[in-house]
DNA sequence: ACATGATTGCAAACAGGTTGCAAGAACCAC
DNA sequence: GTGGTTCTTGCAACCTGTTTGCAATCATGT
């Protein structure tokens, strides 16, 4: 296994991009810097592990309706500002990437406490140009997740709510 | 990248098995042998991908409830009869596993017409355990599905529909 | 300040999946 | 075979995450 990005060894996720960047962003795809867009974009920052929709309008508190949080993190996905992931339960996750990362990384998740561990390994590139070769695929991916059971929950006290395996 | 499973070089899940053995096991579990149950396990001995709750209602045809279904493969799951993939469309899919195997496997998925290809390869069992390690996780397993386009999409005469990237 | 179109709140609609309950089988023992 | 016990099923209601139509509101360029 390998870090897929040679460009630096630190985690890119913890990089706190300033409010203002974020909000640039917005105008520079012609996007309104509204209310609710600037609290979710706070949010996000402030997170090193991903968000669901009902996390973030939880965190906003009353800042604004779950639909509003739904509607702009599809808008953010879809100008690269956040990007989604899929932990095995069934609501989309988001997390915050930078301009000059794609934010493509992965998760260790405890499934029985929901505890994630942000993972930066990889396996070659190779492997999927091989697989793609292969089955003439092309634009190939990959989606990549953990599961385990953290040290706590294995030492006996399991909190919160569980997650499937 | 290694095959994970040394026993066979073969593709487990193009083994068919005997709709009677199937049966058998229902049997061992103390489950009782209902039309229902040997419908679905013979629809799924009969297909080489991963099906949905919804594929395997339609190929029953009216044979029973989509409820029953979803409760029947929620029992085959358990007893360990199927196996359940999570191909990144909303829904579940399953496939049937040998009593040898335990049918970890992967997938390559046609973004644009949900073509499935049967994956073999991972990676080797060392990365994980380092992973494990490394975080203090016990039980560690993981997820794992390939995107992309396959070669007659990528060729223009896309058909069926879309799935996520 | 105004005009205009993007954005929001709200409620209704969806989709996959689960569940309570009464009716209908399997299966076991006679 | 008959009968009973227990597991299964059909049906409809329900649940959760997510989307959407519509009218009201607000951010932005002039
Ligand atoms: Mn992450
Ligand atoms: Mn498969
Ligand atoms: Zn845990
Ligand atoms: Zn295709």
């Amino acid at each position: 296994m390998n870090n897929p990005c040679g460009q630096h060894q630190h985690p890119h996720r913890l990089i706190q991009q300033p409010l203002d960047e974020l909000t640039d962003r917005l105008r520079r795809h012609s996007r309104r810097v509204t209310g609710p867009r600037q609290a979710i974009l706070d949010v996000l920052r402030r997170h090193q592990t991903p968000m669901s929709n009902r996390d973030i309008h939880a965190a906003l508190g009353q800042m604004c309706d779950l639909a509003t949080v739904y509607r702009n993190l599809h808008t953010l996905e879809g100008m690269g500002l956040v990007r989604r992931f899929d932990l095995g339960d069934g609501a989309a996750r988001f997390e915050l990437v930078t301009p000059e990362d794609d934010g493509h990384h992965h998760h260790l998740v405890c499934t029985r406490c929901s505890l994630v561990v942000e993972i930066d390994d990889c396996f070659p590139p190779e492997f999927e140009q091989a697989l793609a070769q292969r089955h003439r695929f092309a634009r190939i991916s990959h989606r990549l997740e953990f599961f385990g059971v953290c040290s706590r929950c294995e030492a006996g006290e399991s909190r919160p709510g569980p997650v499937e395996a």
